[in-house]
DNA sequence: CGTCAATAGGTGTATATACTCCTATGTGCT
DNA sequence: AGCACATAGGAGTATATACACCTATTGACG
């Protein structure tokens, strides 16, 4: 065990680590505030994902679930598993394209009288981050978790 | 169905909601940067997460496992659970406390051992942030998580 | 001293996440 | 047509996350 490699474990190093680290600092945001949207979302049922999900399929659908994954940045086979559960509850239809390989998602009407009933609670959440984070840090935000998405798309 | 609760399908509006979501876009964040420190860390056999984990038992331990889930923001059975990773591998030992219901965490010499064989892993996904963003850009970035996470525990 | 609220922690269950390996299908080229 | 390769997706496995509910211990107070 060299020199170098002891120093990192001094107390003073770890805590600097621990500070600086994108990754951790991120994780911890996002559990957080997670928490806040899934708790208000939850009179309607659904989790702060599956809001998303749903909201995503409604822009962007009926297209095929790969497509869905590259646009949401989420694993396809995460994504297949998030999508089945809402397909298991009616919310969206899961059909054959013409290519046989590919499987069209598409919101049902079940599915969009979710996304209406849920939209006041997620409002309720976002609008409480938007009034402790002010316009200016929301903004802020924003363009800073976007810079990191789309820089890891380069990495 | 109200006027006002279709108006909020309109597909503008749902791409506005898309768009200004803090916590979809938080999570989105959080998948991608969490796996450019996962695939980083994987020779050193330790995800994001445990190396994180360790780094908070190495600057805070030993301590109880309530008291280090209130340091850092996990949900106590989360954290829970991912200890009893990091203790079957033997990288952190978990005693009982002078109070009988406290378990007291501690890092093993196996523990420390991985940490040091993790770090240059780590500050390679670390170097690669830090170079993409600028050094401003991160700073700019843990400000603002850190403003969240800290907006959070007032909500 | 006994009761009872508060605290520390675990279990059951469910969702979210992603990697590896697998099959089925399409496409291009010879 | 037949083969090589690419693409779409699922299955198995493992970790990460959190809520509801449970037990055990402690401490406070009549």
């Amino acid at each position: 065990m060299t020199k170098k490699q002891l120093k990192d474990l001094d107390m003073d190093r770890c805590v600097e680590m621990g500070r600086m680290c994108a990754c951790a600092n991120l994780r911890r945001a996002a559990r957080a505030v997670t928490q806040v949207y899934d708790r208000s979302l939850r009179p309607s049922g659904l989790r702060a994902t599956q809001f998303a999900l749903l909201m995503a399929v409604r822009v962007l659908g009926p297209l095929p679930v790969t497509t869905l994954a590259k646009n949401t940045r989420m694993d396809r086979t995460t994504l297949g598993r998030n999508l089945k559960l809402l397909e298991n509850r009616g919310m969206i239809r899961i059909t054959q394209g013409d290519d046989q390989r590919v499987r069209e998602v598409s919101l049902t009407d079940d599915g969009k009288e979710a996304i209406i009933k849920a939209i006041p609670y997620w409002k309720e959440a976002q609008g409480r981050m938007e009034s402790g984070l002010g316009e200016e840090g929301m903004e802020n935000l924003l363009s800073n978790l976007s810079a990191v998405t789309s820089l890891v798309r380069k990495l």
